[in-house]
RNA sequence: GCUCGGGUAGCUCAGUCGGUAGAGCAGAGGACUGAAAAUCCUCGUGUCGGCGGUUCGAUCCCGUCCCCGAGCA
């Protein structure tokens, strides 16, 4: 089987990331992969702003709208069905085009993952529960009993990290400081991967959020939010937690205006292509950067072409 | 026109019994090892509406003017 160089498109949200994978998928022959965390939920294709059908139509995409609505996806969950996705493409001969947003995603992907067994599932209910009930500089006093080392390493205010290292100290008896001191584990271990990045200016992303909101709603993005609140599912579930979900749910719940709504789901989106921003300038290292959003340029296609051809040789 | 409230950071507002002021939000920068569209950290000088007066010293007290609310005419 051809081994095609993987293409991994990173960059923040509204950058035109996906319309970059579709025009490369068009130019490489290539299968495009999904490696947003919200894009992976079968419920959500409007808010999450997932490629419509004309664009499916157009190229092959994987691992969109494929996770049940109550499923906790999680990067290892999404790393199993991406390398499958990438083998598979390879099998046809394709080349794979990963794009994402979602920086820790492509991370694992391409430096490989820590090696920790996943969590006792019960011990994870009951660390939720406890975050919840004591807060989470309660469960970091905790920690810092049994595990200091690993409670070092941690913001007592940071809830996802004193919960992670709790679970994990509780699940396997060894601290998080000791697993972060093994090496990561590669699935694709001898692959190279092509990796573009696009980090447009912060006022340019702005006006793009907020467009694409507009055409989100006109879409029929409420009517998506409403259909998932009729699940009632938790709220700790990260499918309530994409952007515009918890917006939304406050106008529909009566809580506040649909104009507040819009420009809270508004805010919130550019908040989060900011902090993309920074994780993509400071994080990934890639081999073409881009400081505009893709809208089609055809000189952005061939320099690509022109860059991978040489990493082929 | 009169009376009463207000006018302080980009916004909403605190406060200073007279010694030039601080929260939340927004914004900026940063972190990120199995919830990452998550989670968290750092950053606050602004003619305290204008002009006068009193005072060693006024954003605060007094006068006056301007603006915004509410009420009365």
């Amino acid at each position: 089987m051809s081994q095609n160089i993987p293409i991994v498109i990173g960059g923040p949200t509204a950058s035109g990331k996906s319309q970059l994978a579709i025009d490369l998928a068009l130019a490489f022959d290539g299968v495009v992969i999904n490696a947003d965390a919200s894009q992976v939920y079968k419920s959500i294709p409007i808010i999450a702003a997932s490629p419509d059908a004309k664009d499916k139509q157009t190229v092959p995409h994987m691992l969109y709208e494929y996770l049940e609505d109550e499923v906790s996806g999680n990067v290892v969950m999404w790393l199993e069905e991406a390398v499958k996705a990438i083998k598979e493409v390879w099998q046809q001969g394709k080349t794979p085009i990963i794009v994402g947003g979602g920086g820790l995603y492509l991370d694992n992907l391409i430096n490989g993952t820590t090696p920790i067994p996943e969590v006792n599932p019960e011990i994870r209910k009951q660390a939720l529960m406890l975050v919840e009930k004591i807060g989470s500089d309660g469960l970091y006093d905790r920690l810092q009993k049994i595990d200091s080392a690993g409670a070092a390493l941690v913001n007592p205010n940071d809830s996802t990290r004193v919960r992670r290292a709790y679970e994990i100290f509780m699940t396997t008896g060894v601290s998080i400081a000791e697993w972060f001191k093994r090496p990561l584990i590669k699935r694709l271990p001898d692959t190279k991967f092509f990796v573009i990045k696009l980090l447009p200016p912060k006022a340019e992303l702005d006006k793009r959020c907020n467009l694409r909101f507009d055409i989100m709603m006109a879409q029929g993005a409420l009517k998506e939010v409403e259909n998932l609140l009729k699940k009632h599912l938790s709220w700790q579930l990260p499918i309530m937690k994409a952007q515009g979900v918890p917006d939304l749910a406050a106008f529909l719940n009566g809580e506040i205006s649909f104009n507040q709504a819009v420009e809270n789901a508004k805010l919130h989106t550019r908040q989060y292509a900011k902090r993309q921003l920074t994780w993509f300038r400071n994080k990934l290292n890639a081999d073409i950067v881009l400081n505009e959003c893709y809208t089609g340029q055809s000189q952005i296609i061939n320099c690509v072409k022109k860059e991978y051809k040489m990493l082929h040789k």
